[in-house]
RNA sequence: AGGCGCGUAGCUCAGUUGGUUAGAGCGCACGACUGAUAAUCGUGAGGUCGGCAGUUCAAAUCUGCCCGUGCCUACCA
């Protein structure tokens, strides 16, 4: 007779396939039917909040690899605090002024052949706007097929208008408090478009240069036997020599004194004459300026030149001003003199350097790229034209020692494709001294929790390191600047009213209303219009960004501020945690956040960086269409993020592997549950030993989840659960209990201890997962209770019940389960020599000590190790001994094992009353 | 070139203040079961702990150098 139809097999609605991209999107629109974000809000009222707050993303293209991990990980981390009972209300955000938008605007233009410059400002801004919105929704969708929760019908942007007045506002406190200031920097500067470029906007090309070796003569110094000589200087840029203020050098290069002793007819050295140069370098620059016999008249280290104060080589023509050696960093040997010339407005390092010693920063040159009609010599000469000619005047004046040409590799424009200079231009920045912000802002990066801790070193000695933050971009689309400058005085016009005038019509019309309003609408009636000039500048991006704990977390009744949180790649030590960090700490004397977790940047499979050409660049899309959010979710919490982590096809496969196992977990747990009622359940006093031991540890994994969550260790709880899953429920407790479970009496203490353990484990281990795996786990969820609007996303972790805490009782099974081990492994012995084919043929008889049988005490140890029969007999031995034989007796029909009261083809004693009591 | 990181089995990760023979799971190989079945169970083979040198009785762990690699700067007179 066969008896399978009165065996208790699992039985579950639950699929072993998944076919995660078609069911998720299915559980999606069931979680937007109950609207489950806002369900939560409601449930979650006035429980602690945790304010994870969101850095906004770049509004323009796709969703790539690295978003979907940085936008998967906030998920995770807000979904386990929502499970810890807390209040995680998460706002997305996006980032939506910018240079890379004006681009695509720009090049859409230039598709069409219309010309930038001729279109109005507002309507330029318009385009951007459209633009910005447009892809904001695209990520919006993408980002929620994640599986992400948060408000996505109101999330927060950049560029709504209250936003952009909030933004000002921010900007007018540092107006108020003094720390936004009017000072000029060098940039990159194209005389072409008579504009200031931003970085990405331009590319390196070869160019023809005019070259000069100039000499400066020695006016006063500390050292010996130097009297008329000269420092050489090497330049590829001669119209910078009206700029000249001081010539660098370095401490560590040795120097010569050199006499020159005999020139080639052409030369532009003249014989006799002293120059210093690098040592290393004497050769090629006598070769260079055709200097054929020259000596050695001394060698001076370069630390000695401090205090050293040399003469113009125009000195006589109207450059008389002092130029002083300065000790610098970058001076090299690699080519030139070891000395270079400093025009602090005419190179970031020039600028920097002169800053550090206090170098007037003069200003030589104008917009278009002449120089400026009063400089001496050279007024109304072009940048890119009139090199050849300058260095023809410098040589006549006698102030060269050698010229040339030389092509390198040289900034151009992007879009003109002419060649860029640096070029000093008033710009706003806001002060790292002034109110102490620098050192306000390190004693806040102090009180900050950093995960991992590395990140507060790198945050730290950016701060310490950076200069004044320049605030202001010669741009179109973002949020303009607010100030007025008094035209007679240079002052910027401080005052709150004006402030708030700005802010309110903001308000009303965003900041396009800096474009189309009036002056004298915020002016008037206490100043007049005609006495100022309105600033044209834009803001720095990074300023909006900086600002979102502004209107965002302090302007949302619903979050909080500072932020529990900010999590975001580890590029952002530069970006927003500073600019955050600065805005925060200028306006509001504080940090915005109590911690800052970083991920590392997503590599191919075999760690490197995944670009194009290479054509290793992973789509989560495709990921999503193939294997599903929940692969991509169980791979961020599978990696350590704090690194960079790598994905590629093996790598996914594993994941999908591990998905496996913990699906086939919940199926299984769903099948053994088929049916489970209230009334089945018992009292943990009542339980089996072994369910006993089952809680235990169900509530050492939940202990150490909570401690996990509270680390940000996900995946450690990963690796945790995954561990659980196989070696003690699947290896272990399932294999154990299969016997009961299928064969056993349904009405026994023993089956329904089981089964309340079964059900108290998958109330746990849905929680667990719920916020990886959160589609899996819902469906699940659903397919025990099947109730829509009770989500599994609505719950929380289950409090562990000390109750169920018996360390000894765990100890006891450690035991058992090496015992078990030994076993099994006999058994495969046996299996290997055909002694038996399956585990339930055999015998098992153990030598043991009396401690070890002890532990056996009330079990039954024929169903821990699934074998048929155990015998047991003491001895005095550290480690059991085993053998293996045949049981005796015949293999019961209905539960397989093979047992002495069994007839032929018939029924072990337990199975014959179950069968005649439920199968019937 | 500089600053900050990283490098442990094919893969994802553990390795406490230096202390036996470097661990886990997956994958792989072999086997079992056919009542979790495109599942489950068992057994097993996999590592010069990036390389070299040093400190030490003892190094995956501490130090130095090198190689590879990532992020951020600087790529210049």
């Amino acid at each position: 007779m066969d008896y399978k139809e009165t065996v208790f097999l699992p039985k579950t609605e639950f699929p072993m396939k998944a076919g995660l991209p078609r069911k998720e999107p299915e559980i999606l629109k069931i979680w937007e039917e109950i609207n489950i974000y806002q369900k939560l809000r409601e449930q979650r009222k006035g429980s602690e909040k945790y304010i994870l707050h969101d850095g906004p993303p770049y509004a323009n293209g796709n969703l790539h690899i690295g978003t979907a991990l940085n936008k998967i990980l906030k998920d995770i981390i807000n979904r386990f605090q929502s499970m810890l009972g807390k209040d995680a209300n998460y706002v997305p955000g996006w980032d939506c002024h910018g240079l890379p938008i004006e681009w695509k605007i720009e090049e859409q233009y230039r598709k069409k052949g219309k010309d930038k410059d001729t279109i109005p400002i507002v309507e330029f801004r318009k385009e951007c706007r459209d633009f910005a919105k447009k892809w904001m929704d695209i990520q919006s969708q993408e980002f929620q097929r994640l599986g992400v929760c948060g408000n996505f019908k109101n999330p927060y942007t950049t560029m709504t208008f209250d936003a952009e007045a909030s933004i000002a506002n921010e900007m007018g406190k540092f107006l108020l408090n003094g720390g936004l200031y009017r000072g000029s920097k060098p940039v990159m500067w194209s005389v072409v478009e008579k504009t200031a470029l931003a970085e990405a906007e331009i590319e390196y090309e070869d160019h023809k240069s005019t070259t000069i070796y100039a000499k400066f003569e020695v006016k006063k110094t500390n050292l010996q036997n130097v009297d008329g000589a000269y420092i050489i200087i090497w330049t590829t840029t001669p119209w910078t020599m009206p700029g000249n203020r001081a010539v660098a050098f370095s401490k560590e290069i040795n120097y010569s004194l050199v006499r020159i002793k005999k020139i080639a007819d052409d030369s532009l050295a003249k014989n006799n004459d002293l120059i210093i140069i690098a040592k290393d370098l004497v050769e090629d620059v006598a070769k260079n300026c055709k200097i054929l016999e020259w000596e050695e008249v001394s060698s001076i280290l370069g630390h000695k030149f401090d205090e050293t104060i040399l003469s113009h080589p125009l000195n006589n023509y109207g450059y008389s001003h002092d130029v002083k050696m300065l000790p610098a960093d970058f001076v090299t040997v690699e080519q030139g003199t070891g000395f270079v010339h400093i025009a602090p407005g005419h190179g970031e390092d020039d600028y920097f350097l002169g800053k550090k010693f206090n170098i007037e920063v003069p200003e030589t040159l104008a917009g278009n790229g002449k120089l400026l009609d009063h400089l001496p010599l050279f007024g109304g000469m072009h940048v890119l034209r009139d090199n050849p000619k300058i260095a023809d005047i410098m040589s006549e004046k006698n102030s060269l020692i050698g010229r040339g040409e030389l092509i390198h590799s040289y900034p151009h424009s992007w879009r003109s494709k002419a060649p860029l200079v640096f070029r000093n231009t008033p710009q706003w920045f806001i002060s790292m001294t002034t109110n102490n912000l620098k050192e306000t802002a390190l004693n806040e990066i102090e009180k900050t929790q950093f995960y991992p801790e590395a990140g507060k070193q790198r945050l730290y000695s950016m701060i310490e390191n950076r200069p004044d933050w320049c605030l202001s971009r010669q741009r179109a689309w973002g949020i303009p600047i607010p100030v007025f400058v008094n035209k007679k005085t240079g002052e910027p016009l401080r005052d709150k009213i004006v402030i708030d005038r700005i802010v309110s019509s903001f308000k009303k019309g965003g900041s396009d209303a800096w474009f189309e309003i009036p002056a004298s609408n915020y002016l008037e009636p206490e100043y007049d219009a005609n006495d100022f000039e309105q600033i044209q500048d834009i803001a720095d991006v990074w300023f909006d960004s900086g600002s979102t704990h502004a209107f965002v977390l302090e302007d949302r009744d619903d979050l909080k501020s500072p932020a529990n949180l900010y999590l975001e790649g580890s590029d952002q030590h530069r970006g927003w945690f500073h600019s955050s960090l600065l805005e925060s700490v200028g306006s509001r004397g504080v940090a915005p956040f109590e911690g800052i977790l970083t991920h590392g940047f997503v590599l191919d499979d075999k760690g490197r960086k995944m670009s194009k050409s290479l054509g290793n660049t992973v789509n989560p899309q495709d990921i999503l269409r193939d294997y599903g959010a929940d692969i991509l979710r169980l791979w961020v919490a599978g990696s350590d993020y704090y690194e960079d982590l790598r994905i590629g096809p093996e790598i996914i496969k594993h994941h999908t592997d591990h998905y496996r196992r913990l699906r086939n977990t919940l199926r299984y747990l769903l099948g053994s549950l088929n049916g489970f009622q209230e009334n089945e359940k018992i009292d943990y006093s009542d339980m089996p030993q072994l369910e006993k031991w089952l809680l235990h540890r169900v509530n050492e994994v939940n202990n150490s989840v909570r401690e996990k969550i509270e680390g940000y260790n996900f995946h450690s709880i990963y690796t945790e659960i995954h561990n659980f899953c196989t070696i003690e429920l699947s290896s272990f407790y399932f294999e154990i209990r299969k016997d009961l479970l299928y064969c056993g009496d349904p009405n026994s203490l023993e089956r329904r201890g089981c089964r309340t353990a079964l059900d108290i484990l998958f109330n746990h281990l849905t929680a667990w997962l719920a916020p990886i795996l959160c589609f899996t786990a819902e469906e699940a969820w659903q397919c025990y209770i099947n109730d829509k609007e009770n989500s599994i996303h609505l719950k929380t972790i289950p409090i562990a019940v000390n109750n169920w805490n018996d360390e000894a009782l765990n100890i006891k099974w450690k035991r058992i389960r090496f015992i078990r081990s030994l076993v099994l492994a006999e058994i495969e012995e046996a299996r290997n020599n055909n002694v038996i084919k399956s585990s339930l043929q055999a015998k098992v008889e153990i030598k043991l000590s009396k401690e070890d049988k002890d532990l056996f005490e009330n079990l039954i140890a024929a169903d821990i190790f699934i074998t048929s029969e155990v015998s047991f007999s003491i001895e005095k031995i550290e480690t059991p001994k085993i053998t293996i034989e045949n049981a005796d007796g015949n293999k019961c029909s209905r539960c397989w094992k093979i047992l002495p009261e069994v007839k032929p083809d018939g029924l072990c004693n337990r199975c014959e009353d179950v069968v005649k009591i439920y199968c019937s």
